[in-house]
DNA sequence: GGATTGACGTCTG
DNA sequence: GCAGACGCCAATC
């Protein structure tokens, strides 16, 4: 059973995210051929349970914090990405297309 | 085993 | 440009 699950696939590749960097669902469905954007969320679902994901990073394509209900605690998800220089305003990132991180692009080019 | 839901995205109106 | 509907695949009920 070399083949990992395709959760395993997304802690994998958020683990990768730079610090003060973010994604959004659709790259990380895109470079790993899920086929959808919410089987990243749905496997984000679990990432508390594998531990070290920082899924706070992955945010939705209007990159809003959709999965900050997720978290243990709402704003721990918001504090997260201010502790690391990205400014949150309104649950959503600021220049958020700016600190963006597409994985395609980082990683097979 | 069928129906519903889910951290989303893209298309059409 | 904004709003609504559909599609995606997997897990849960």
């Amino acid at each position: 059973m070399a083949e990992k699950n395709y959760q395993i696939r997304v802690f994998e590749l958020v683990r990768q995210i730079p610090y003060g960097r973010v994604s959004n669902y659709g790259a990380i469905a895109d470079y790993l051929e899920l086929g959808s954007a919410r089987m990243v969320g749905w496997a984000l679902n679990s990432s508390f349970s594998g531990g070290g994901v920082p899924a706070h990073r992955v945010v939705n394509r209007k990159g809003e914090l959709s999965g900050r209900k997720r978290f243990p605690t709402p704003t721990m998800m918001q504090d997260l990405l201010e502790s690391e220089g990205v400014r949150v305003e309104n649950d959503r990132v600021v220049e958020f297309k700016k600190l963006f991180w597409n994985p395609v692009v980082e990683l097979d080019t």
